[in-house]
DNA sequence: AGCACGCCGACT
DNA sequence: GTCGGCGTGCTC
């Protein structure tokens, strides 16, 4: 008799036993998926273990049905268990997950793309003792601009994928970086291309999988899932803008395509390149630990100019004199300027208009938020306290609430400019993809003078046609409620800088001009922030330094998540572990939803897991009306 | 996660 | 007597 164990597509952290008929004996495989009775439903698995004993005093079911060849081989077999025990999701939802079987939407057509005579830059003698470094391990690779980043990533597929035969993965943080990198490449390299990301429709996606598998592609460019491509034998990872935040999957399993792609290049022994021009801390951490190798092929050489306006020292607070100049000099010269305002619904925080003050958590160094009666909240520990009548620092009196969007300032300037051609660049203004190519068509056709936008500009086809970018408050950024606010912030800029005209300018208005981080930026000293960010980061106990795992509580009865969450750190208070907690979260109500959340943190990752198991999962099982969540290493906490 | 089981109060 | 509330526990 032959039996085998499945994982199924079920919370569950538990395999089933099944027995296996003798006619489809020698088809069962380690990987293979099996369809098999459950309850009174058939389900999908995943063949994970062969046993020659069932399960003692159980009657088991019989399979009824396997695939043809194994879906997951065991390199990514190994993965999935990592995934499952790493991110607390279990098996075989995990292994689902990395299967291509995913409702979507439809396949969007090519789009037409000019390659500018520019990519005859393509010089390989310049960097042949870089591609020579690039051997098994992690590379951290600074480009200093996107010709270079190019030249680099042709270099490298020439010699995986056309000298030694094996397959390229090139990962993108969103789908609209696709089709310039896929067009770039085919210009140089004319074989088909692997593309692979959300929006493909079931079919697509299975025949783009098929085609890696088969190896009838080298090379395949996609978003996250594209981590789990099933190419028979990957010689080269890339990972695109390796800071990016949509790296981080918010829904289960709640894994970082950086973590995963370190993970399977253990496994599968292949250089994995996170690109970047301004890393995250963690992978700054790991280049300072030695565990990345840092690629730095030539100095940067970009001419630009920041200017740095102390909002405290003028009278109107959204355009500052130097701002207003640098508005009219750019209408003079015809040219294209940016205002930045992020007005995403969170920036809410107290301001103290005399000494540019903030008022922060004396513990955790946030930005306070403030509540409705009068209360200043710290958003990760609970911290109370009551909103000061005059400033703390400088007992000035003119504290204020800060918090302006994109409409006012829209507004503001339509006022003072009247015959310029302004426009909005937001959610509410740009809500279709017809909406945006008809603003890239009309900074074609030089039809806008001043673009006021949100997040939504920072993209390098908008940014590389402006002379002159205004950030109107850049205090919004830097006080909100996370400890990663100001990393944000410092990559924004960076971005900003990386992607605007040679000889641009940047000014950012502040209340807070004497911030590390500002005065790094304006002085183009990365290592300064980045020493001073570390250091804050070590002295709070914030990653990379720690590792953190949030516990997120939602449920519509407030008293009832409350609760929940005083329960947890009852039981928490027993053990020896670090935590932040319970408090209400920067959104504490979404769709009716109440919700507070937990900080776990330690050294050591698998003692916090070990607590997490032994002490807390028991715990969530008798909440009723609540749903728990366990994310590790969080990248929002909102 | 679902879903059945079972133990309790409320009610035609 | 029986309808339905949801706490408990199982699913191979």
């Amino acid at each position: 008799m032959k039996y085998i164990k499945v994982a199924l597509n079920l919370p569950l952290n538990q395999l089933f036993y099944y027995k296996v008929p003798p006619e489809l004996m020698d088809r069962i495989k380690i990987g293979k998926r099996v369809i098999v009775p459950f309850k009174r439903k058939n389900l999908t698995g995943f063949v994970i273990e062969e046993t020659k004993r069932g399960k003692p005093g159980k009657r088991l079911k019989e399979i009824i049905k396997v695939d043809d060849f194994p879906f997951l081989d065991t390199n990514l077999l190994r993965l999935g268990e990592w995934i499952s025990d790493y991110y607390f999701c279990s098996l075989g939802q995990t292994l689902h997950f990395m299967l291509p079987i995913q409702s979507s939407l439809k396949i969007g057509k090519e789009e037409k793309i000019k390659i500018s005579d520019s990519f005859a830059f393509f010089n390989k003698t310049q960097y042949n003792e870089a591609i020579s470094l690039v051997e098994e391990g992690n590379f951290l690779f600074r480009p200093k601009n996107n010709e270079e980043k190019i030249s680099f990533y042709l270099l490298l597929i020439e010699k995986i994928v056309e000298e030694k035969g094996k397959n390229v993965i090139l990962i993108i943080p969103e789908i609209s970086y696709i089709p310039f990198l896929k067009k770039v490449i085919r210009y140089y390299f004319p074989q088909e291309i692997a593309i692979f990301h959300s929006r493909l429709s079931l079919k697509e996606k299975y025949n783009q999988w098929l085609k890696m598998r088969e190896g009838k592609v080298n090379l395949a460019i996609g978003t996250r899932s594209l981590i789990f491509a099933p190419f028979p034998q990957i010689g080269l990872v890339i990972i695109e803008e390796e800071e990016n935040t949509s790296y981080k999957q918010i829904e289960a399993p709640r894994y970082h395509v950086r973590e995963v792609a370190i993970k399977r290049r253990e496994i599968e022994r292949f250089p994995l390149i996170l690109t970047t021009q301004s890393p995250s801390l963690e992978s700054w951490y790991n280049v300072k630990k030695g565990n990345y190798k840092l690629i730095e092929l030539s100095q940067n050489s970009r001419r630009f100019l920041v200017e740095i306006v102390d909002l405290r020292e003028e009278k109107t607070k959204i355009l500052s004199s130097s701002l207003e100049e640098g508005i009219k000099e750019s209408l003079n010269k015809n040219k294209l300027m940016l205002l930045f305002i992020n007005k995403r619904g969170f920036a809410n925080f107290i301001l103290c208009r005399e000494c540019g003050g903030v008022i922060r958590c004396p513990n955790c160094n946030i930005g306070l938020t403030f509540h409705l009666g009068d209360d200043l909240v710290c958003h990760y520990c609970n911290y109370r306290t009551r909103v000061p009548r005059i400033c703390p620092f400088c007992k000035g009196r003119e504290l204020r609430r800060v918090g302006a969007g994109t409409q006012r300032v829209e507004r503001e300037i339509r006022k003072k400019f009247q015959t310029a051609r302004i426009k909005r660049v937001d959610k509410d203004a740009i809500n279709s993809s017809s909406a945006y190519k008809k603003l890239l068509q009309d900074l074609e056709d030089k039809k806008i003078d001043i673009l006021v936008g949100t997040q939504l500009v920072i993209k390098e086809e908008i940014l590389k046609r402006i002379d002159l970018v205004g950030i109107v408050l850049v205090d919004t950024l830097l006080n909100l409620p996370d400890f990663r606010a100001t990393e944000r912030l410092f990559q924004l800029l960076t971005r900003i800088k990386g992607h605007i005209k040679e000889r641009g300018k940047i000014i950012i208005q502040t209340y807070n001009p004497s911030h590390y981080a500002l005065k790094a930026f304006k002085e183009g000293k990365d290592e300064d922030f980045y020493n001073e960010e570390m250091r804050i980061r070590k002295e709070l106990d914030y990653p990379p330094y720690l590792h953190w795992i949030r516990i997120l509580l939602e449920g519509k009865i407030k008293n009832e998540v409350e609760e929940a969450g005083k329960m947890i750190e009852e039981k928490l208070k027993k053990e020896s572990l670090r935590f932040l907690g319970p408090s209400s979260c920067p959104f504490s109500k979404i769709r009716g939803k109440y919700r507070y959340h937990l900080i776990l943190r330690d050294e050591d990752l698998s003692w916090i897991k070990k607590i997490l198991d032994e002490k807390l999962k028991p715990l969530f099982t008798h909440f009723k009306g609540i749903r728990t969540t366990v994310d590790v290493e969080p990248l929002r906490t909102m």
